[in-house]
DNA sequence: CAAAAAGACTCAGAAAAATTTTT
DNA sequence: CAAAAATTTTTCTGAGTCTTTTT
């Protein structure tokens, strides 16, 4: 104990030093760049966002100016895919809107003490509400693997002990070690526990009443368009949970006030009322401006990193959809150019310039392999996890088969990516070439940047950047698989399983290898195990029976009951090989939705099968789409 | 000018909530 | 049938990419 009472010091006085950074909330400092004059803006749409229309369902629409984008669709009432409108009006810092109208953002509620002790030293102590507060937190996290590691501790002790030096009564809590979070763990399960009593009726009570009190901040009118928002409740308190070995995991994020928010509107609309957060006092607004060339709403910095977050429209809205359709447009005019890339890429590396080499060979990988790109990280403040150009000679693995190239390293989210793929000999030899007379820890492409490669591609395509590969390979694979649909799913397999669970499956297995392409990941549930263990007993039951029914010589039922057994078998394998894998990054980001759609019309399959009610409406631009289009 | 920082937006898996299936 | 278990869908917020602005 003694070692760690000195760590504790120490690191105590180090942190007295370098303060975290605190949102500062600016005096209303700087006006936003003016956005462009505009023509005199039309009176807004209704009083406020609060009351949109709401009787109607829809927005009567028309009373305000439609921005460029809406077009004539928007004055029409239509959305904008309709009337043969498309995306190609989205770019960056391109002007988004005319008239923007909402409510600003939900504040979660302040901390109410429940005068639980904390048990420190075998002494039981009622904490002050601010230290109980975060005391609390870490009680809720208790029996997680986050509470169990030391980086986690510590930085939640240097959150809180700030805190506890506050007060006469708990500047003595010092080691976390003495700390005994248990009984305050125990009434949150209680608490937990009274919620779970409620019956049916009551928690649907309990729901209706929070979305109501909610929905006048769920929308915003965008020229003169009723619009859902993605999130409009600021993220409450709480210890930072980083993925990975994140270095800042269990430091306190702050709670944020009204003061830390910036809010975008336009000129003519109602500054939403600052809302009594609870504590009695006036608060203000941080900024207000008006800036139409950007699609948030609101934004305030978060304290673990000073990153902004954003308050933005939900998946299902014009501007996301627009986004969408252009960034798969813009994938598939890489077909035009991936020829040209490819040539390139192979001059390169016959090249006997290093840097023209490094730069063949990575943009060979992000090409072949779908890699990110990979930018710096500082691995004080961040979890180290790299992509293709912050690939380390560590992460090429020996491998003794010929052109294998095996590449070990931690992406995006701390994922492993752990694959072993054929590559052309020139790869090969130059990644060994690149190698040489490195640490393990030195950069294997120590000349290329993202931004060298961007500014290549940037000559390539317009747009063309590096993350475009990836959803070009992903949907490009994506078609090819599927196009293969008559020749993989059997007569057979239509009859035994159906022809559209027969169809589907196969459409999953397309949608699988995509997601392995990318890497797409995912914890394999707890319960995984025991389910197989289940599936297989099942079999072996079936089985058992099968046997009694042939000695039965009942032609019909043995047929039958093998075909349910088939099945089951099928299920399980299928279920084990997509155990670690997550379909749903790639269909929500990566595979253009009209090669999905297409199929479905093809096959007969419905769209609800692939596409849930939330990604209907997210790809509501493709619904449209002929069946024979092709990515 | 180039490098760094700021800013805007997409994409990520875990966890929570809702729904469906099994018991 | 209701309870519970399993599965699917939605929410949450962290982690990337890449462009623009500032230094």
């Amino acid at each position: 104990e003694e070692d760690d009472d000195d760590e504790e010091e120490e690191e105590e006085e180090y942190s007295e030093k370098k303060k975290p950074s605190k949102p500062t909330p600016k005096p209303a400092a700087k006006i936003a760049p003016p956005t462009k004059p505009k023509p005199a803006a039309k009176s807004p749409p209704a009083k406020s966002a609060a009351s949109p229309a709401k009787k109607n369902g829809k927005e009567s629409g028309g009373s305000s100016t439609p921005s460029v984008l809406q077009g004539n669709a928007a004055a029409s009432g239509k959305n904008w895919f309709e009337e043969g409108g498309d995306a190609s009006g989205w770019k960056r810092g391109g002007e988004k809107w005319q008239t923007l109208h909402h409510n600003g953002v939900i504040f979660p509620p302040l901390y109410e003490a429940h005068k639980v002790p904390l048990t420190y030293d075998d002494e039981n102590i009622v904490l002050p509400v601010d230290c109980e507060e975060v005391a609390t937190m870490f009680a809720a996290m208790k029996n997680t693997d986050y509470a169990t590691k030391e980086i986690f501790q510590k930085n939640f002790m240097k959150s809180w002990r700030r805190l506890l030096k506050g007060h006469k009564e708990t500047e003595h809590i010092k080691y976390f070690n003495k700390c005994n979070f248990t009984r305050m763990a125990d009434h949150l399960a209680e608490q937990g526990d009274i919620k779970k009593a409620m019956t049916g009726d009551q928690k649907k009570a309990a729901k209706a009443e929070r979305d109501r009190l909610e929905e006048p901040f769920a929308f915003a009118v965008v020229d003169g368009r009723r619009e859902k928002l993605g999130n409009f409740r600021v993220e409450p308190p709480g210890l930072f949970r980083g993925r990975g070995e994140h270095p800042k995991m269990g430091q306190l994020k702050a709670r944020i006030f009204p003061e830390d928010i910036t809010i975008n509107l336009s000129e003519d609309a109602e500054v939403p009322q600052v809302p009594d957060i609870g504590d009695g006092k006036k608060h203000k607004w941080g900024e207000v401006l008006h800036k139409n060339t950007v699609t948030w709403l609101c934004k305030w910095k978060d304290s673990i990193n000073g990153e902004d977050k954003c308050v933005w429209l939900s998946a299902n809205s014009s501007w996301k959809g627009m986004s969408d359709m252009a960034k798969y447009e813009k994938a598939r005019k890489l077909k035009d150019h991936i020829a040209q890339v490819r040539k390139d890429y192979a001059a390169d590396m016959k090249s006997s310039d290093v840097a023209r080499q490094q730069k063949g060979v990575t943009v060979y990988l992000i090409d072949r392999l779908a890699l990110r790109v990979g930018g710096e990280k500082d691995t004080d403040e961040e979890a180290d996890t790299v992509g293709c150009c912050s690939l380390r000679v560590e992460h090429v693995k020996e491998c003794a088969a010929e052109n294998m190239l095996h590449l070990n390293f931690l992406g995006k989210d701390s994922i492993e990516y752990d694959n072993t793929t054929e590559v052309i000999p020139e790869v090969m030899q130059l990644i060994k070439k690149f190698q040489k007379k490195k640490k393990p820890t030195d950069n294997l492409f120590d000349t290329v940047q993202p931004q060298v490669l961007n500014d290549y591609f940037h000559t390539i395509m317009d747009g063309l950047s590096a993350k475009v590969f990836r959803t070009y390979n992903a949907s490009i694979t994506l078609c090819s698989e599927l196009a293969k649909t008559d020749a993989q799913v059997s007569q057979a397999m239509k009859e035994k399983k159906g022809a559209e669970a027969a169809l589907y499956e196969y459409y999953n297995i397309a949608n699988k290898n995509v997601a392995e392409l990318c890497n797409h990941q995912k914890a394999a549930s707890p319960a995984h195990d025991a389910a197989m263990e289940k599936m297989r007993e099942k079999v072996a039951t079936m089985e058992l029976e099968l046997k009694a029914v042939k000695k039965e010589k009942n032609a019909s039922k043995t047929a039958q009951l093998e075909k349910r057994i088939d099945k089951a078998k099928e299920d399980m394998e299928m279920k084990d090989r997509l155990k670690n894998v997550s379909l749903g990054t790639s269909k929500i980001n990566y595979n253009d939705p009209r090669i999905t759609v297409a199929w479905c019309k093809r096959h007969d399959v419905p769209i609800h099968k692939p596409f849930p009610k939330t990604l209907m409406s997210k790809f509501s631009w493709a619904m449209a789409i002929e069946p024979e289009f092709k990515f």
